[in-house]
DNA sequence: AACACGGGGTA
DNA sequence: TACCCAGTGTT
């Protein structure tokens, strides 16, 4: 069961998502399932703008699992340079892209390919899917352990666990919601005056 | 659970 | 140049 303020904060955020969501190409709707683990795979520690800024040639260049395959890895790490990690991250596609025709549809499975984390695994199915997934990154960790301070746990098995708990079955809208509310209002430096949670948020009544 | 990694960003 | 960062991999 949720507490009154995790609903709450359910509702609210998706209600923020609505009007403040933002756009980005591997957002677009009839993405595949590569498309999106594309882009998931390129956004780790990598700013989205600069993502975006290559993501629709790397999709005309690499189509499909098996252009990549077929491409060297030189090509494949011109392709990726502006993002940096090129080399991490074409000798990972080009093993995942020999190993597979087609990526699973399993988070498990995703996870056993090279440099597929927890973070890209199910934000892949979920943003792809609906998949009722948690999406666990830095944004969502400072979120949760901000609003909910008092009852967000230590180990990271158990935030998974808090986590899954809050993904409401709209999952796609809440945990993109989620992300872009870490990223422009609940900030390192938090942007609290613009904050619909104030009157919950467990760090926010501690604060003020 | 703690540390190492690779490399971009920032001071 | 030094330090920080954020997922993933390793122990």
């Amino acid at each position: 069961m949720l507490s009154k303020a995790e609903r709450r904060f359910q509702a609210d955020l998706l209600e923020w998502g609505e009007e403040n969501r933002r756009e980005y190409p591997w957002r677009e709707s009839d993405r595949t399932l590569y498309e999106v683990f594309i882009a998931e795979f390129f956004l780790t520690q990598t700013p989205a703008d600069n993502v975006a800024a290559v993501y629709p040639k790397f999709l005309e260049r690499f189509p499909t699992l098996d252009e990549i395959s077929k491409a060297s890895e030189d090509e494949l790490i011109e392709a990726i340079e502006p993002l940096g990690f090129q080399n991490m991250r074409a000798g990972a596609l080009k093993q995942i892209s020999s190993a597979r025709d087609h990526l699973p549809t399993e988070p498990e499975s995703l996870m056993e390919l090279p440099r597929v984390g927890q973070y890209v695994a199910n934000a892949t199915l979920c943003f792809t899917g609906d998949d009722r997934l948690p999406v666990l990154d830095r944004n969502v960790e400072r979120v949760y352990s901000r609003v909910f301070r008092d009852t967000w746990p230590e180990t990271e098995a158990d935030q998974l666990t808090f986590t899954q708990r809050l993904v409401p079955d709209e999952a796609r809208a809440y945990n993109l919601a989620l992300l872009d509310f870490g990223a422009l209002v609940c900030q390192t430096e938090p942007l609290c005056e613009r904050c619909f949670a104030n009157e919950y948020c467990v760090y926010f009544q501690e604060s003020a």
